[in-house]
DNA sequence: CTATACTCTACTATTATAATAGAGATTATA
DNA sequence: TATAATCTCTATTATAATAGTAGAGTATAG
């Protein structure tokens, strides 16, 4: 597995619509602007997120993306692999890798299969929900810090 | 962590060699042959692998390539980040990333470290004696399976 | 009607990946 | 000592992925 830009870019963005779920539509502009993301980028990535039906948007003046689903309901995984792809180490664990004249005794697969199903249950395990309360934690943390 | 075909090939010759263990060195052609890698692709990861310190080289008439250390000795892990680089899925788990404005609030971090830490485990409880013994006995397999 | 905001397609710059090419250096042995 | 086999080293190239940038078009609240 490998994050690219555009899976943090993608990541950060369910995480700050979680963040205001039940509050309407968030413009590309905030949602861009909070994160630091490329606006120009990120309406591509909104765009391929809507796709996928992880959001939705409202056109016109009051417009902007939300959630189409609680965020309870939005696991990481399914960000994760729906943008940056599967989440195995190396193509060879799919069937498609030419790479090796006979899969059955290579014993390299096992161990990214291991890898790869470890990972997932990492990262299956976890919703947007429980992201977001752990960043309400964090930033309460930083206030008190100050 | 992503395995390159690079990596991937450096992992199939260092386990050849380390199936040859203690029987002298073994030429670019073979390892080549044997693994099914372009033969001037090789000659270049070998070079790499030999400025690590993974194996050494004999040159002229009976030269080839050798194990430097014995395969109990190299851990699976070792080769994967020199050739393949660091084991986490985003760079951001290191300091140089660029991407987030507050790394000690981001959510995404935890995760993406504990992924890295339990990747690294296992594939540094694997050495090269250990995948050694599972190639023979998965090739032992398949000749009774005939 | 118009300002605001999303939509869609095309283009571009940079880097990584996966090789390929070829001349050069070393060594066993006949 | 000649030579064939083998490793060494540097340069070049083709393709794809990544990370954007650009700009014209569409929808809608007020």
């Amino acid at each position: 597995m490998k994050i690219t830009y555009k899976g943090d870019y993608a990541l950060k963005t369910i995480l700050d619509l979680s963040l205001h779920f039940g509050e309407g539509p968030i413009t590309i502009n905030d949602l861009a602007r909070r994160a630091d993301i490329p606006i120009k980028f990120l309406e591509q990535i909104l765009l391929d997120l809507k796709s996928a039906g992880f959001v939705e948007s409202r056109r016109g003046k009051i417009g902007g993306y939300l959630l189409s689903r609680a965020p309870s309901e939005i696991k990481l995984g399914e960000v994760v692999r729906f943008i940056d792809g599967p989440i195995e180490p190396i193509a060879c664990v799919d069937k498609s890798y030419k790479g090796c004249k006979d899969l059955s005794t290579c014993v390299f697969r096992n161990i990214w299969s291991k890898i790869r199903d470890s990972t997932s249950a990492t990262i299956d395990s976890i919703t947007f929900e429980d992201l977001a309360r752990r960043a309400k934690e964090s930033s309460a943390v930083v206030v008190y810090q100050i």
